[in-house]
DNA sequence: TGTACATCAGTGAACGCGCGTTCACTGATGTAC
DNA sequence: TGTACATCAGTGAACGCGCGTTCACTGATGTAC
């Protein structure tokens, strides 16, 4: 497929960007409904597209699921960007480093409970495993979810706030803890809890992560202030 | 229904317990492919009855798949009954109470990890939720998987591994972090971890909670010993 | 500049699937007289 | 003890559903001569 200069490649024909438009139609069925509800004959009704048309973009339901899958955890990577992006400036490099992982917690939270559908999309992961787990899933800043946790970590090293040799690894225990608490709250045994209740348990949880990664020398064990 | 005594009460009809079969045939279904897989007419068929059969029993599908779940809930606390009873007697209180804890952690994820299917059935929330949470979910002991961590719980806090005004509420914080991780190994994206990565996983996050628990002024931060 | 041609995005119709649920039924069982 | 009867667990057949996927096609577009 040869380019000349000065004309754009063809990406669109006829329908106009039809891969997209499937993936956004996809990806309000999976709000509503999470990756189940990505169904590839209501995704091409709602786009006014014969169901077949579909299979001129992905091999098959499961490539389309995949695609609204990255761009969802893409879009969980926003929220924790926004909630590091709404951070107060501070001078204080240790409070800096706290309020940046808190961050992390809240937004990954949010997310959760504001998005359930997209946030369950974000999880779907295939029978044939192997996940694209970057680049495509990253947010405005380049970075994936992991990665902002990863950063929000070394920042807390940095700090002196967790042992530099508990750091391999600390991202899962970490995610573990916040992501249990989201599937709890939308999926689970704690799916209604109001918000009065919901907003308490999500920073006593943070909290204690926080302090269960303090290295154990430290005496400044300080609650985070409320 | 008059009961004539020394006459035990019909409680089988031609089948024998069909409702008990139905319960036990959709067990296995969810045993492989968790709670979707239960098929009303797939759990009939191998009970080798006709399909509309399953409506002597349960008004609808979810019914049947609601009766599973608890089961489940209630095979999930045998398992944290195992771990508490297979924990090596103590004459130290404090150790005793950490084992019950850890025992309670390690047997949740046991169980998540060596019955994924059933174990996401035991989650299976239904859409009108209201969870009979307690007395059918429960191990031989009588306590639900959620009154087993909060048995746990009260024992650190008798032995002051725990404050008592963290006491309220803690279940949630606990269950969120131990959930969390039986959910990533399971279905998300640390599926298919290695049994040697899995292990230590589990026990620093449970050194992390439990280190998170201590009370502030506790200076004794002794981590467990391996 | 005009015309023939190749490309290929989207069409229309059909497939087979398993599902949950409903209906009117049948026939083994327990019970009342 | 024998017989008529009511109960009700399970049957057989059918319903309508939406799904993913396949097939041979069409017709607007870009391109080569």
């Amino acid at each position: 497929m040869p380019e000349r200069p000065g004309k754009p490649t063809r990406d669109t024909y006829r329908h106009g960007d039809l891969r997209q438009a499937l993936i956004e139609a996809g990806t309000e069925l999976a709000r509503t409904g999470g990756p189940e509800a990505i169904a590839l004959r209501e995704t091409t009704r709602r786009v006014g597209v014969a169901p077949n048309a579909a299979y001129r973009h992905f091999p098959n339901r499961d490539a389309l699921v995949q695609a609204i899958s990255l761009r969802a955890m893409a879009e969980l990577a926003h929220a924790m960007e926004e909630d590091i992006a709404a951070l107060p400036p501070t001078d204080d490099p240790v409070q800096g480093a706290r309020d940046r992982f808190r961050a992390v917690g809240t937004g990954y939270l949010r997310f959760a409970r504001t998005e359930p559908g997209l946030f369950r999309a974000a999880f779907y992961v295939p029978d044939d495993m192997t996940r694209a787990q970057d680049t495509v899933s990253a947010g405005h800043g380049g970075l994936t979810p992991f990665q902002l946790l990863g950063e929000a970590l070394d920042g807390l090293v940095d700090c002196a706030l967790m042992a530099p040799e508990r750091r391999p690894g600390a991202e899962f225990l970490v995610w573990s803890c916040v992501h249990g608490l989201a599937v709890l709250l939308i999926d689970g045994p704690l799916r209604g809890l109001p918000d009065e209740l919901t907003d308490p348990a999500v920073h006593d949880l943070i909290d204690l992560i926080d302090k269960g990664l303090r290295p154990d020398t430290s005496a400044a064990d300080a609650p985070t202030p409320a």
